[in-house]
DNA sequence: CGAAAATTTGACATGACTCAACTGGAGTGG
DNA sequence: CCACTCCAGTTGAGTCATGTCAAATTTTCG
C-alpha cells in the first residue's frame, strides 16, 4: 500500500532505494476504525504493527482499581501497538482505542519479519526510532517526579497544542496521571492569570 | 577485549559468528573508576557507551530545584550511556557516577558506527535490547501513576533484591521519586509488621 | 577516634484525591 | 424543533498521602 506520508516517515531515518521502498510499503495494508473502535484489548494477541494516516488513538491500561492509565496518544505519523505482545505473541498489556474515526496501514508480524530479513536498513530505522522514543520516555520519566500537575499540565499543552485541542481533559488527565477534577481546578487557577510561582 | 561477561550478553539476542563476536569485542577497551567518580557528567557530551562488568552506577539527573532523579542503576551486565548524547554528540541531560568502584568495556562512537556497518546483527542486537528497555519503562510509567509509594518500594524490593541491598535508601528514594524521610516511614510500617491494604 | 553521611522520628504543611452535586453542550429520537 | 439523555467539565468540602523542616541517632569510613 504506498502512501506518502508513511513513504516520508520511513525515509526520515534510513536512505531506503525506491525499489526497498516500494517493497517495505507493500508489506502494509489499510484499516480503518470507528470513533471508540478497539484495536486492540488488554489480554488479547496483538496482531498489528499499525501506523496512523489519520485520526487518533489512546494506547492504555487498567489497573487493579480499574483505572485507566494512558501511556501516549497517537494521531498522524505515530505508530500504535503493544511492542511485546506484537514481537512475542503473549498477551497485550495495553489497550489501543480510537478516539475519531481514524485510518492506519498495518503490518503484520510475518511481513515484518520478512522485512527485518530482506532489507537492509528496516532493522537500523527501528532501532533509531525505538531508541528516540525511548529517550523521550526517560525525559517524561523524570518529569514526572520532579514537576509538580500543573507544570505537567502546562508543559503538554505547550508541547502538543494541536493534539491537545482534540483531546478531553479526561483523556490528558489520564495521561498526565492526575484525576480530571484536578485539571479542571488547574485550568480555572491558569484562566484567572494566577501566576505560577517559579 | 575479549571478555566472557559480554560475549554471553552480546549472544542472548542474536546468533553471532566466533568472529563477529570478537569482531564486536574488540572494538571495547576496559575503563575502571573508582566509588562516586563521575563517567559523565550533565552538560557534557557522552563519548562512551559502557557495559558494566563490575559495580554499580546510577544515572540520574538535576531538576531546576536541585533535585536529583535517578533514571535507573546499572549493575553488572547493564548499559550504561545518555543515548541521545552519545549518538548526536549532544550536551547530556544525565549524569553518570559509580556508587562502588567499578569496571567497564566502553566503546566509542567511531567504533559502535564501524560496528553496525560492518556486522549484520548489530542493529538487530540494539534493536531488541532498545525495544526491552522501552517496554520496561513503559510499564514503570504506568505503574508510577497507579500504585503508592509503599506499593512502588515493595515492588522494588521484590524486583530487584539483590540490586537493593547494595544501594542506600537515599538513592532508592529518588529512583522511585518519593523523599528519603517517607522511604524511612515506609520501612517502619512494614517492619511493624502492619499489612498493606488490597 | 572523629567527621560526614545515612537514617529515623515527629510536628506540621500542602498537593492532589474523593465524593457528590451541579452545569452545559452534543447527539438522538420523536 | 423540542425533550431527553449522556458525558465532559466545574465546583466545593473534606480527607489522605506525601512532602518539608529540624533535630536526634546511627552507621560508615577515612
Amino acid at each position: 500500500m504506498r502512501h506518502a506520508l508513511l513513504e516520508r516517515h520511513l525515509l526520515r531515518h534510513v536512505a531506503f532505494s525506491p525499489a526497498e521502498l516500494a517493497a517495505c510499503c507493500d508489506r502494509f495494508h489499510p484499516h480503518r476504525v470507528r470513533k471508540k473502535e478497539f484495536l486492540l484489548r488488554e489480554g488479547d494477541v496483538s496482531r498489528w504493527e499499525g501506523f496512523v494516516v489519520r485520526g487518533c488513538f489512546r494506547l492504555f491500561s487498567t489497573d487493579h482499581d480499574g483505572n485507566e492509565n494512558v501511556l501516549y496518544f497517537a494521531a498522524e505519523d505515530w505508530w500504535v501497538t503493544d511492542i511485546d505482545s506484537f514481537h512475542h505473541e503473549t498477551p497485550a498489556h495495553l489497550s489501543i482505542q480510537a478516539l475519531e474515526d481514524s485510518e492506519l496501514l498495518v503490518i503484520g508480524k510475518a511481513d515484518k519479519d520478512a522485512l527485518y530479513d530482506e532489507i537492509p536498513g528496516v532493522e537500523k530505522l527501528f532501532r533509531i526510532m525505538t531508541q528516540r522514543t525511548l529517550v523521550a520516555l526517560q525525559r517524561r520519566l523524570i518529569q514526572n517526579h520532579s514537576f509538580t500537575a500543573e507544570e505537567r499540565y502546562r508543559h503538554f499543552l505547550a508541547a502538543y497544542p494541536a493534539l491537545a485541542r482534540r483531546l478531553t481533559n479526561v483523556h490528558i488527565a489520564s495521561y498526565l496521571g492526575i484525576t480530571p477534577e484536578f485539571v479542571s481546578k488547574i485550568r480555572r487557577r491558569i484562566a484567572t492569570g494566577s501566576r505560577q510561582p517559579g
